[in-house]
RNA sequence: GGGCCUGUAGCUCAGUGGUUAGAGCAGGGGACUCAUAAUCCCUUGGUCGGGGGUUCGAAUCCCUCCGGGCCUACCA
């Protein structure tokens, strides 16, 4: 068999967060594939790196009054920790922001230069003097040029559809300080990405390069009509690397994002002593991206595009995944579902997650719902019940002896298991890993029933039967362990354990083809506790956002009563604004109002169409994004907070004369703002 | 509204033209007592979302309708 070269790579998280189960579906799914090809004697390389650069790592540093890098640095830290607790053995673990990476992003820089790949123009954009910074689009705010709608984004209006540049808008502001922006032009990089179109019309179609699902929905959304020119430069001040032929300039953080996988790949050569030439520019090494579907369109046109522009080797495949839901639901903070990696060990042991995503992963890029009940009876009943028991149910009879000298008749046990081997291979081969945890379940389906029919605590009752209850146990261990070495990729702290217990290291797929025999066995040690739902039920308090009422959130009425911990995640989530003055406050009309009827759009998928009173004869139609938070008769009667004198936009299903006031990040999490009881219908807020 | 995916036992899912549709978990009955109240045996349970078509034969292929999800749009 020849060994195959194999470049894995994750995608890189983005240094303004911590790592959550979410990510964790991508880089526990990208462990186990690499756990396997290097378990079926593959070189195989792993590399990742933190996200670093772009406007938001820059907003949250100036916000927290510390350097970029200082953020960056706490934050990488944070991410490593984390990922060694869940077992994601990276080879190496970079940075963008590294002297590997402005190098080689000056490299292909170059090479897109020499082919004529990049043009130069001014583009005229806004400039926010307070901020002292270039707005991007979507941090300008004002009227729609051509239809006069307000409160349209820098790029399109909502209203008439209509697409310009953010310095034709009417009157705007920046979202970022609230300052009136200037107009500045400042000179921008574009890569021509429609030259490549015929290179990447083939490349997304060929070779098996990508699922049909995603090849279909790149010619369906991009490939069917000419791309368009990709924005490389950002002027600064940007946290990023300035660019060399463009002094002012840096790359967008998106430029340098995935040449950070070819960073950490410079980096780990540089370590180990190994070529990077070979890993980038030889048609003999593979190289396997796995992303999450929301960054398909970089990876699979943007990406190859530079790569082939560059002359380095192209992916072979890029793996796409679907994002995780909790109990059928979008992680949410309010429920408790959105839980960091450090909260997860806090609780519970990662091996249980490993092997539950194993069970649900497929190489589909739809979604993956983590059951909580499911995800406890699972573990329960597959690693402790039937793979762990195993060993734990026959060792101790062996310890003074040790296995059989030559391996027992077993009906065939084992070598079914063995043949069983290139089916379970080829599974983990497809990311196919829910296939391979139900083949590998088989084969603990079949051996409990042996231990049970041979029964050795019968057998050990009787001197006479100490051969033949080395032999069944022998049997029973092996079975064990040729399960473990087909489980490995995913409970690699299972293979070690299994390792201590024998005494003989697992080093390789073909190990599960042949029995021990002959070798002693250690003391059993206990190697998986089984789950408490009371943990898993923890853990999401742990997780929760708690919500203050009225009464906890006076200090007077709460008494001796402990200060809740209120966490900083909103405020970095959305950092303060800049200081306005009463007048600028003064311009929002805000009026208490009654909800007089509340009627579900049916076609809408996330509105309520409410009338409101204001008082008198006063009534508003207002269309609001609450349909997945509230039901209309929760509604009806109610008070709420309008502003009274937004201008009316035209949607779909009528016109909205207003809109209703409300916090949190949206779906589920809308929460109404009310007043306390006193307040009259048409009030103003002050 | 558009694109993609999906609908099989109470739950999670196998099964892409060929005997009487399967597994795990859950439920019921029994056994064992080595093992982390684990395990083993038996068992209940399905007009394979509905309808139509192709075929000697359809869960599987085609059409259509209905339900669910994701993306997108309408929106925060």
């Amino acid at each position: 068999m020849t060994q195959r070269r194999i470049l894995v790579t994750a995608a890189l998280p983005y240094a303004n967060g911590p790592i959550h189960i979410g990510h964790l579906v991508e880089y526990i799914q990208t462990d186990i594939w690499v756990r396997y090809q290097k378990l079926a004697g593959n070189r195989c390389v792993f590399l990742c790196a933190d996200d670093t650069h772009g406007t938001a790592i820059m907003i949250r540093a100036r916000q927290e009054g510390r350097s970029e890098e200082q953020v960056i640095a706490e934050m990488q830290q944070r991410h490593e920790r984390d990922f060694a607790g869940f077992e994601v053995g990276f080879d190496h673990y970079g940075s963008t922001n590294s002297p590997a990476n402005r190098q080689l992003c000056g490299q292909i820089w170059q090479a897109l230069r020499q082919k004529g790949m990049v043009s130069e123009r001014a583009v005229t954009q806004l400039f926010d003097p307070v901020a002292g910074t270039f707005l991007a689009d979507r941090f300008v705010k004002g009227t729609c040029p051509v239809c006069k709608a307000p409160d349209q984004y820098g790029d399109n209006c909502d209203r008439c559809s209509s697409t310009y540049g953010p310095h034709e808008l009417i009157d705007p502001v920046s979202t970022l300080s609230g300052a009136k922006p200037e107009l500045r032009q400042a000179a921008h990089l574009f890569v021509e990405l429609e030259r490549l179109h015929p290179f990447l019309d083939e490349w997304t179609r060929s070779a098996d390069h990508l699922e049909p699902e995603v090849s279909n929905y790149l010619h369906g959304h991009f490939l069917n009509k000419p791309l368009r020119d990709w924005d490389v430069s950002r002027p600064q001040p940007y946290f990023g690397f300035e660019i060399p032929d463009s002094p002012g300039n840096c790359w967008y953080v998106w430029f340098d994002a995935p040449i950070g996988y070819m960073a950490s790949t410079w980096e780990w050569c540089q370590r180990h002593g190994e070529n990077f030439d070979l890993w980038w520019r030889d048609p003999g090494t593979e190289i396997h991206h796995f992303i999450g579907k929301d960054i398909m369109y970089f990876h699979t046109l943007f990406w190859p595009g530079m790569l082939h522009s560059a002359g380095l080797q192209l992916p072979t495949k890029v793996h796409v995944h679907g994002f995780l839901t909790v109990g059928g639901q979008k992680m949410s903070k309010r429920t408790g579902t959105f839980v960091k990696a450090e909260t997860y060990l806090r609780h519970l042991d990662p091996a249980f997650l490993r092997y539950y995503y194993a069970t649900k992963l497929s190489p589909s890029l739809n979604d993956l719902d983590l059951n909580l009940s499911e995800f406890a009876s699972k573990v329960n009943s597959d690693l402790v019940g039937k793979v762990v028991n195993l060993a734990s149910r026959t060792a101790r009879f062996v310890k003074q002896t040790g296995l059989s000298a030559t391996y027992p008749d077993d009906e065939a046990l084992f070598a079914r298991g063995a043949a069983a081997g290139d089916e379970i291979a080829a599974a983990y081969e497809a990311c196919d890993f829910g296939r391979a945890m139900r083949l590998v379940m088989e084969l603990a389906d079949r051996a409990n029933p042996y231990v049970e029919s041979n029964a050795p605590w019968t057998l050990s009752k009787d001197p006479a039967q100490a051969g033949r209850l080395q032999d069944v146990c022998s049997v029973a261990l092996n079975l064990f362990r040729q399960i473990v070495v087909y489980l490995s990729p995913v409970l690699p702290r299972l293979a070690r354990q299994a390792d201590e217990l024998f005494g003989v290291p697992i080093r390789n797929w073909r190990d599960a083809a042949s029995p021990l025999v002959g070798t002693p066995v250690a003391t059993f040690q206990h190697m998986l506790q089984r789950i408490d739902p009371k943990d898993i039920q923890a853990m999401i308090e742990d997780s929760r956002e708690k919500e203050l009422d009225a009464t906890s959130a006076t200090p007077a009425a709460a008494g001796a009563t402990t200060v809740p911990q209120d966490t900083e995640e909103a405020l970095l989530a959305e950092p303060l604004q800049p200081t306005i003055l009463i007048d600028d406050f003064a311009k929002v009309d805000l009026r208490v109002a009654r909800v007089l009827a509340a009627e579900d759009v049916p076609d809408a998928k996330k509105l309520l169409k409410l009338t409101l009173s204001l008082g008198g004869e006063v009534r508003r139609t207002v269309f609001a994004g609450i349909k997945a938070a509230y039901k209309p008769e929760q509604l009806v009667g109610r008070l709420v907070v309008v502003v009274a004198n937004l201008a009316p936009r035209q949607m779909k299903f009528g016109l909205s004369e207003g809109m209703i006031v409300a916090v949190g990040p949206g779906d589920k999490d809308v929460f109404l703002l009310g007043v306390d009881s006193g307040a009259k219908v048409g009030q103003r807020v002050h």
